[in-house]
DNA sequence: GTCTATATCGTGATAGAC
DNA sequence: GTCTATCACGATATAGAC
């Protein structure tokens, strides 16, 4: 039998995930978690011991989730073309269901430098992907323009994940209702996507 | 002669940006900007009263910089297609002078809804702008691909602004040093500006 | 206007009964 | 493990002398 984790240990968790990602470490507080968590006060530092031991647990997770789910979809068995358009709809996917995550790890990681950034070895995962491989590959070839491949990585998810991350302005100045939005989204992964492959094609 | 602003309100209030947009309002200490401005604690209350209308004018004066600031250049006597790399060229200078600046503003927002939005006309100034209504005109005469334009001042502002928003993140991934990021925003410049002129001709 | 001292309150954390 | 009560501290804010 696999060990079970404790029901309060998870709601607690599942409450703190919530609270912090939208709060972050700095505005959330302990009794919000609790009331979330529908649970004493006290319980969090029975099971947790301290705040700043519970963010650490939460960001970890937190930080993995955003940026390692992505990684299968790099190893996949297709073309880098192919990739490009389900990379940014996994990400829009991702975002709709976790609106707060990206900034709030984008937040923390300002806050506490990159102290984070080493355990979660992204830089080895990302840079030997198989996505990676196959743009340098062409490139070496002449078929696509020669550039550094962080760069499309970057163009990618620049174009995906800052309007979530702006998206109350972006709502706001395009005038858009929440179903508005979403076609605006369904519009934009169209376009990040021809961006992307348009400027590695036509050199 | 000039209302001249008093000296250590001066003082005070330059101290608050550099410690809000740094902090933001949850983690920001008035403490903090007591010692930032060099001077007493209690100064601040006498001058603004409290830390939330400390915030309301520093974040304000943010929002205005943030939006209001581009806005010269989409008015500008030249060609859209001239007007992109300007734009560009414009947000990563400003970034690099203001690295804490759009995250705060973006992140306050958030917390605080669209209340502060509509104090700031953001939504007219962008949509009528000459940028706009020339990306409209050629959009008209079938010059360039049909498109919101709104789109494309996002993926314009998405791919410079977030670069700057997840710096830490980006410096590691791409294992740059201060030398280096410079080389990376020069040539990302080059790429955001390209890929939008492409987009918007290739089609 | 500027300082020191202090009030008031919110929050993280602990003690201890059950 | 879970609760109530309480501590200890830090942060905003104010009072009052100069």
């Amino acid at each position: 039998m696999p060990e079970t984790v404790n029901d309060t240990e998870k709601q607690i968790f599942d409450a703190a995930i919530k609270v912090f990602q939208r709060k972050g470490m700095a505005g959330a507080r302990m009794q919000e978690i609790a009331d979330e968590a529908g649970i004493n006060k006290s319980m969090l530092h029975y099971y947790f011991r301290s705040k700043e031991k519970l963010f650490r647990q939460i960001f970890l997770i937190s930080l993995k989730k955003f940026i390692g789910s992505v990684v299968p979809l790099l190893n996949e068995q297709n073309t880098w073309e192919q990739k490009v358009p389900l990379i940014i709809e996994y990400y829009a996917k991702f975002l709709t269901e976790n609106p707060d995550l990206p900034f709030f790890v984008l937040s923390e990681i300002r806050n506490n430098a990159e102290e984070f950034l080493s355990e979660v070895k992204i830089e080895d995962i990302l840079i030997n992907s198989v996505f990676m491989e196959q743009l340098k590959n062409d490139m070496g070839k002449e078929k696509i323009r020669r550039i550094n491949p962080v760069q499309i990585f970057l163009s990618i998810i620049s174009g995906i994940i800052f309007p979530f991350i702006a998206k109350p302005m972006v709502k706001h100045v395009a005038k858009l209702d929440d179903n508005s939005w979403n076609e605006f989204i369904n519009e934009r992964k169209d376009i990040v996507s021809g961006m992307v492959i348009n400027y590695l094609k036509q050199f």
